[in-house]
DNA sequence: GTCAATGATCGTGTATACAAGAAGTGCTAT
DNA sequence: ATAGCACTTCTTGTATACACGATCATTGAC
């Protein structure tokens, strides 16, 4: 809880959106938080309007906020945007790969090894995260890391599910293997190709999304 | 003016950071701003706290808000991202082109054309953006729309000190052809490759931002 | 003469009060 | 009994008040 009360909140309802706690099309009542947290309604109301900023949620004029329920069909516009964002990323990465950016990814990716092979779903999502991340700081490219990091957020718990279907769990990992060679291999144009059908949904994936997003 | 002053002073203050009316590094005081609009320092606030939220200035606790200044090297990096987008844009135009998204992108063309020929900058940066916004409609991809006309529009000031610089609207309005020619070819991969040259910064391109940022 | 410390002043952060609009409920009339 | 209208209540939108922290200036000491 740092000194800037508005702040904090942001990031306590942001999380309790993106974890599911406060369901999408669910309304946000400022006294309701306000109580919750043990703050005055002010603080609160600066931290919705930021979430407002964002799009996580929406706030009609007098009528209060809402979460937003993005909808398949939105969820898929945004893995696409996020597969060509993290492509660009890889390619980035293998043409500027350093020393540290190299363990980074070398390390993250042996811990998604170890958690893929004993079939933790929920470790090989943690480790999945850093491991992409990795790739996004190797771009050296602050503002696109933050457009990754950012649209990666709003994308976790679309990813989350996505790991609990089928042998996803090992192909990903596989689908790892390849990227990491391209980009020690300074291919970036394979690293793009690879990362983007890697992040991306495509064929019978997008039916595979839309049954686990009903699932909830 | 909608009915929510919050809101109105959020695109109020955006719009005088975007047109460099408050220049970057400048202090944003919460009463000058209050008492200049005429409203009192609640809705200010909120609406810092959203710029604060979409990133165009920087709040520093109990030290106020201050315009953001990118600096040459990030500015490179949002119009890679930049570029990056545009050219997921073209190639979804390009598989998915329908009537009217075809008939809006040849009436931009058109309008650039003139101011091209006209070598009215002020005219073709006006054209010119409606010409990319089409095309970003076309994509038929709400989400990646808005993505672009968001970043868009923070490289608006970017984009028009380019126009100036030697005889880049001639340059400009040969690739939009080449461009337009790809779509309606239904060629997304020549469309996609067109627009990220297009808009990306290459070469000497880049000390010309450099150096026409400088001017301001 | 310069540097540091302390106090004053200004501006931000949070709370609370007040106003205005929207939604829900109850009553009446058909 | 149902539909429409009015009233009440609840919630949001804006203003204002108060407190705390930061910055700047002034004074004193080395």
């Amino acid at each position: 809880m740092s000194e800037n009360v508005g702040r904090w909140l942001r990031d306590e309802i942001e999380n309790s959106i993106l974890s599911n706690e406060f369901s999408p099309g669910e309304r946000l009542d400022e006294m309701v938080l306000a109580t919750r947290f043990g703050v005055s309604r002010t603080p609160v109301r600066e931290a919705l309007m930021q979430l407002d900023a964002i799009g996580l949620i929406e706030i009609r004029p007098r009528r209060g906020a809402i979460v937003i329920d993005p909808g398949p069909h939105r969820v898929y516009e945004m893995f696409e945007v996020m597969a060509e964002l993290e492509g660009l990323a890889g390619s980035l990465a293998a043409r500027r790969l350093d020393k540290a950016s190299r363990e980074a990814i070398t390390a993250t990716h042996s811990r998604c090894e170890q958690s893929a092979a004993a079939g933790d779903s929920d470790a090989y999502y943690y480790d999945n995260e850093e491991f992409h991340k990795a790739i996004y700081a190797a771009g050296r490219s602050e503002f696109l890391e933050e457009q990754c990091v950012q649209l990666h957020r709003r994308l976790r718990p679309y990813r989350r599910l996505q790991l609990r279907v089928r042998n996803r769990l090992s192909t990903s990992f596989s689908e790892h293997c390849a990227i990491v060679d391209a980009i020690f291999a300074g291919d970036g144009d394979e690293a793009r190709r690879l990362l983007r059908t890697h992040v991306g949904i495509q064929g019978e994936r997008f039916s595979d999304l839309v049954a686990s997003m009903a699932l909830r």
